[in-house]
RNA sequence: GCCCGCGUAGCUCAAUUGGCGGAGCACAUCAUUCGUAAUGAUGAGGUUGUCGGUUCGACUCCGAUCGCGGGCUCCA
């Protein structure tokens, strides 16, 4: 007998080797219909699972996140037996899933097109009909690697031989079999619906020098409605998609004779950005901060010293040559701030130094990897470089985390990931600097986010070629990460440069450099708070906070003056004198996503008022002049 | 950079199997002077991304190139 605890405390009594299923079948026959899997001992396993030992088991069923994770898992291998079957002799690589859905890597002749994504649709659909079950079976490694050779998958048998274990598992439904640890759905009728979404390269193993193999993305629901949901709400992110509200709004360009990843800022865009950075420049100043200006190239040699040179090469735009001197784009602020630094002697009582420097850099991004402004090639980075004493770090860094988390709540910003980049394991060769060095400036990140309490997630080979940071990441309207804040601890440039303090003892130490953002880039920052609000911005930074909308002609002297009047008091505001019909101009204003519209006709001018219409809430009423002013600039103020 | 797809008026899109490139919006002119999401008429606009090839004839087929998009890789 085996004693089997269920999620509520309750325990049972079952002959050994009974399966996960017959226990759900014991429970309920409801539970049973809706069972997908088990979870014994923390760990997912099958319905078929016989139980041995005493355990404690909960049975994973339709409506979790786990039962949907499995599904998924289960719809990407009905989509690889459907591609097997249409494509005889295609390779398989890896089918996993991802958040929303799963993918699965093919090696085949044929290139996809959409049509075959329907085709592949309804094979699956075929064999969702079929209704077969889906076996666990198990086989020694060895045996495994051999079968895998001889079916011609090679990749698979690659995967196989990276499993440490003795035995590997395959899941059997009808005529296929795939490698797979599971657990799997066990029938392949409890597919319900799916969709086939994307076609796109992808190397095997994410490995550059390895074939280019083709990837189907998909996702399945249980139910129909839920489906309809989730593409809906791709619909909905298209529709924030910086890109387009860019155009709409015209706030941005990029033009192929201007050359890719570099940003046009049209008036709109500019003032949004504008009203950021004076923002940015303030709070700085509030926090002890100084500003600095450098040039946008220096000679070949900096960028030697610096390491840039030989450890960031294939991004830095190729060598200018001007009176046979090698001038070199800049990638990066730092060198700059490093020559200030060293113009004059510092003492330990000048530190901490706390310079900030809104610095546009170049990057050569390869062209694949453009995107928008979210991913550009030529950036402004609201860059700052502090340096201090070994014993100010922490502190130091903790003021950044502080700074970061205040910037990105002024904007809107309430979710976004912390990571902590680390040098990745045997490729040293790709960093500059002594592992004790290294260990330190880690543990000071690590010891600032601990104090600060904030959960964080370790990247393995993510640091910077200088060192290791803390790095968030912000969510476009399709919920990818996009790096904004960074901070980063160095101690290899200010040995590099030399660049020391005088302490206390009156002799020379090195001193410590702090590489930060607050934002990231302004680019990839408007990007993000583009798809945020949906080109909806708050009335703060708005690049037009209200349009005055007459109603006739004989209106336009009074809207005039109320612009003057409004301009005045530092309001950004149009006014629209074209001769249309108010009903045009307001849907115009609204389609513009105009904060304020204000309408003035025979009323307003008589009484000295604004009929004001806001884009949250339509029709407000009517208010004097001076009381409109006073809500708006409390509004403004409170960055509402 | 790699795989796949896409480039037609400022914008969003049409154009049988290769046979004289159109529409809506925006813009200009004229009329209209209007109260909370589109007034009407007229006009202007293009070497169909670029270069080359096939063809009597190319927006359409082929090649190259530039740019864009979805991913992979890479990063603020």
């Amino acid at each position: 007998m085996v004693k089997v605890t269920l999620p509520d405390g309750a325990e049972r009594q079952y002959n050994d080797n009974i399966t996960v299923g017959e226990v759900a079948r014991s429970i309920g026959s409801r539970l049973a219909e809706k069972a997908l899997a088990g979870k014994a001992g923390g760990v997912l396993v099958d319905l078929s699972y016989p139980i041995k030992e005493d355990v404690s088991l909960s049975i994973v069923t339709e409506g979790t996140d786990e039962g949907v994770e499995i599904l998924r898992h289960s719809t990407s291998h009905l989509m690889a037996q459907a591609v097997s079957r249409l494509f005889p002799g295609a390779k398989l690589g890896i089918g996993p899933t991802i958040e929303n859905g799963f993918y699965y890597d093919f090696d085949l002749s044929h290139s996809l097109t959409e049509e075959d994504l329907r085709k592949i649709e309804e094979e699956m659909k075929k064999i969702i009909r079929e209704d077969v079950v889906v076996e666990r079976y198990e086989l020694p490694r060895d045996i495994a690697i051999k079968n895998m050779y001889a079916q011609g998958q090679l990749y698979k048998a690659e995967l196989i031989k990276d499993i440490e274990d003795d035995t590997v598992s395959f899941y059997q439904q009808g005529e296929f079999a795939d490698l797979c640890r599971g657990p799997h759905i066990h029938r392949t009728g409890k597919v319900k619906v799916f969709r086939l979404l994307s076609v796109a390269g992808a190397y095997w193993r994410g490995k550059e020098t390895n074939p280019m193999l083709q990837r189907i993305y998909g996702t399945a629901f249980f139910s129909q409605a839920e489906l309809d949901k989730h593409l809906t709400l791709l619909e909905e992110a298209e529709k924030r998609d910086h890109r387009k509200i860019g155009k709409d709004l015209d706030l941005f360009s990029f033009h192929e004779e201007g050359g890719p990843g570099l940003t046009f800022w049209h008036p709109k865009g500019a003032r949004i950005r504008n009203i950021i950075e004076t923002f940015w420049r303030e709070e700085h100043f509030k926090r002890g901060y100084d500003i600095l200006y450098s040039p946008h190239i220096a000679k070949i040699n900096l960028w030697k010293t610096s390491g840039h040179w030989n450890f960031y090469r294939e991004s830095m735009y190729s060598p200018i040559t001007v009176d046979n001197h090698e001038y070199i784009l800049k990638p990066m602020n730092c060198p700059f701030a490093v020559l200030i630094y060293k113009t004059k002697l510092h003492s330990y009582r000048d530190l901490p130094l706390r310079w900030g420097e809104l610095g546009t850099v170049y990057r050569y991004e390869r062209s694949g990897a453009l995107h928008g402004l979210l991913r550009v090639r030529g950036f402004t980075q609201d860059d700052a470089h502090i340096f201090c004493t070994p014993e100010q770090l922490e502190e130091e860094i903790i003021g950044v985390i502080e700074l970061a988390q205040f910037m990105l709540s002024s904007f809107g910003f309430n979710d976004y990931e912390i990571e902590l980049s680390v040098r990745g394991k045997g490729e040293k060769e790709k960093y500059i600097g002594r592992d004790t060095v290294w260990q330190h400036a880690e543990n000071a990140l690590k010891v600032a986010l601990d104090r600060k309490g904030l959960h964080y997630t370790r990247m393995e080979g993510e640091a910077k070629f200088y060192g290791p940071a803390i790095d968030i990441k912000v969510k476009d309207a399709l919920g990818r990460g996009w790096q904004g804040p960074t901070i980063q601890v160095d101690f290899n440039l200010p040995e590099r440069f030399e660049i020391t303090y005088v302490g206390s003892d009156g002799a020379h130490h090195p001193v410590v450099m702090v590489h930060r953002t607050v934002l990231g880039a302004m680019e990839r920052f408007v990007g993000c708070l583009i798809e945020h609000y949906a080109g909806d911005f708050p009335l703060w930074f708005a690049p037009i906070q209200m349009r005055i909308l007459p109603i006739t002609d004989a209106h336009l002297d009074y809207a005039k003056k109320l612009q003057q009047k409004l301009l005045a008091r530092n309001l950004r505001v149009e006014c629209d004198t074209a001769n249309n019909k108010i009903n045009y101009k307001i849907r115009e204003g609204t389609l513009g996503k105009i904060p304020y519209l204000l309408i003035v006709g025979d009323k307003e001018v008589e009484n000295n008022t604004v009929s004001v219409r806001s884009r949250k809430k339509g029709v407000e009423g009517v208010f004097p002049v001076d009381d409109f002013i006073n809500t708006v600039e409390c509004e403004i103020r409170d960055k509402k």
